[in-house]
RNA sequence: GGCGCGGUAGCCAAGUGGUAAGGCUAAGGUCUGCAAAACCUUUAUUCGUCGGUUCGAUUCCGACCCGCGCCUCCA
């Protein structure tokens, strides 16, 4: 079965399949580099994440372009209270997003556009448009009129037939003819950063850099273009009715927008005190894999409620995951296969598969893998799982894994050595076989302290960090 | 008010016109020198409410109730 996805202009389930015959071009929106992203906003990009990860598992070669926005009115605000310039300031947040995105395994988009960088190919743009007349000046700020772009609304389903508010100011105090119209270029004001372009002087307004970087790096129709609900409007209705005028085709074949995460039930907002970034997180001693595993356990349109109980959840769930690739990579099986066994690793494969499939649903991705898990379990206990078992099962845990991944512990600062631990494993192991086992549980106590937990089977003793 | 998402066990959550996946938690048990890990058993006659269609609905239709979001800052 093919990839489906949902489509928020179609509001259907679609088949995906890329322009250019195996090449995915995909544009989403990134951070805004004002502060540091908080895992509201990394829930949206873990999806970007997955949805990378599970096209090149069904063979397409990735051409994704995310923008870093470094140029908006919150930057400009902060940097001129703390006296920085724009770039000096932004560097800041843009280095801890990356080192974020590092932190919760995402993968580094084959490009990162700065704003800032496509000033002047912003400008040309606004000059086309200006060219075609959908373009109007004032105040020496730049708008675009909806009202030529008669499609507008299609994304968000709203319909402003016969909606025609007279003008009015905005929030920047800048004269608009039509309340939907919205800027693309801002004139300088006093104390902030300005470009000298051939439109004139002034900065861009917030849409225009993503149809400029999408149709410059990924071409006028692009296969994939993802953020979250919230941008379906006014965002993604303002970069439509931009590029479309521009460029006259259609300019997103796929609209992907990724469901809220929730605080306490609620949107996250400084406000409300229920604001998390990543950091928060991470100091609260909660590991960056279980970060990742409760963002993407749940499926991507819906709502997810982050709670502490439910990061608890994935840690202990991702346990369970790791103890069972120890116990496939560490037991001793009996010689042979189990021909039986061996359809039942390759139905949980494909079940694993077709839930990815289907919309990257996620949750039942992952109910396929554990229920794998208990029944391999079930038959590693009984015998009946044969040596010849384990690559189906490894193939298995590693598809799992490269979409997933979480099997890899973070690697944790001032733990002792490997030879350390197996030193004293090995006092530990000569203790038990004197029937010592106040010494030997004195061992297993201090590893614990550090810990390091032990397992006692069949094959020796077995251990791993907790 | 318009648009959108959702209401399934203590918590998270999948799903289908034919009688409820999976994870976490809890209790009891098997295994173990004791642990750990693993496994077993138990936990929703029921899927927001009320109607309708149907032999049969959690799943389709209608109405209603509730939660969240967007409606010119926003992942």
């Amino acid at each position: 079965m093919a990839l489906r996805l949902y489509n928020t202009l179609t509001q259907q389930v679609e088949e995906f399949a890329p322009l250019r015959n195996n090449t995915a071009g995909i544009y989403t929106c990134g951070p805004t580099v004002y502060d540091y992203a908080h895992i509201g906003n990394f829930r949206t990009f873990t999806f970007y994440d997955l949805v990378r990860r599970w096209l090149r598992a069904r063979g397409y070669v990735l051409d994704h372009v995310m923008n870093i926005t470094d140029v908006e009115d919150k930057i400009i605000r902060n940097a001129l209270a703390q006296k920085k310039k724009l770039d000096e300031y932004t560097a800041v947040y843009e280095k801890a997003f990356l080192d974020d995105s590092q932190l919760l395994r995402l993968e580094r988009p084959e490009r990162l556009a700065r704003a800032t960088e496509h000033i002047q190919e912003m400008a040309q743009a606004i000059q086309a448009l200006t060219d075609k007349g959908f373009t109007y000046c004032s105040d020496g700020s730049i708008y675009f009129r909806i009202a030529s772009f008669p499609d507008y609304g299609k994304l968000s389903h709203n319909d402003f037939s016969g909606m025609r508010a007279g003008a009015r100011v905005d929030v920047d105090n800048y004269e608009k003819d039509d309340a939907r119209d919205f800027v693309l270029w801002k004139a300088p004001k006093d104390g902030e950063p300005f470009w000298e372009t051939p439109i004139g002087p002034g900065r861009p307004g917030w849409h225009i850099e993503c149809s400029v970087m999408a149709i410059r790096y990924l071409g006028e129709i692009i296969d994939i273009h993802a953020g979250g609900v919230d941008l379906i409007f006014p965002h993604h209705e303002n970069e439509i009715a931009q590029s479309v005028s521009l460029t006259g085709k259609p300019f997103v074949r796929h609209w992907l927008h990724a469901e809220f995460l929730l605080v306490d039930g609620q949107k996250m907002s400084k406000s409300l005190g229920n604001f998390y970034t990543l950091r928060d997180v991470l100091a609260r001693g909660y590991a960056p894999e279980a970060v990742r595993y409760l963002l993407a356990s749940v499926p991507y349109r819906k709502q997810l409620n982050f709670t502490f109980d439910g990061l608890k959840s994935a840690e202990t769930a991702i346990e369970r995951l790791r103890n069972f690739k120890a116990r496939v990579d560490g037991e001793k099986f009996q010689p042979g296969t189990n021909e039986k066994f061996l359809e039942r690793t390759a139905q949980s494969a494909h079940q694993f598969n077709s839930a990815l499939d289907d919309d990257l649903n996620t949750a039942e991705a992952l109910a396929a893998v554990f229920e794998y898990i208990r029944e391999a379990n079930i038959a590693m206990d009984s015998g009946e799982f044969r040596s010849e078992n384990v690559d189906a099962a490894r193939d298995l845990l590693e598809r799992f894994d490269s979409i997933f991944d979480v099997l890899r512990p973070s690697a944790k600062r001032g733990s002792i050595p490997d030879e350390e631990i197996e030193a004293l494993i090995s006092k530990r192991v000569e203790a038990k076989k004197k029937r010592n086992f106040a010494e030997s549980d004195r061992i297993r106590d201090q590893l614990a302290e550090q810990g390091i937990i032990l397992e006692d089977t069949k094959d020796g003793t077995r251990w791993k960090r907790k």
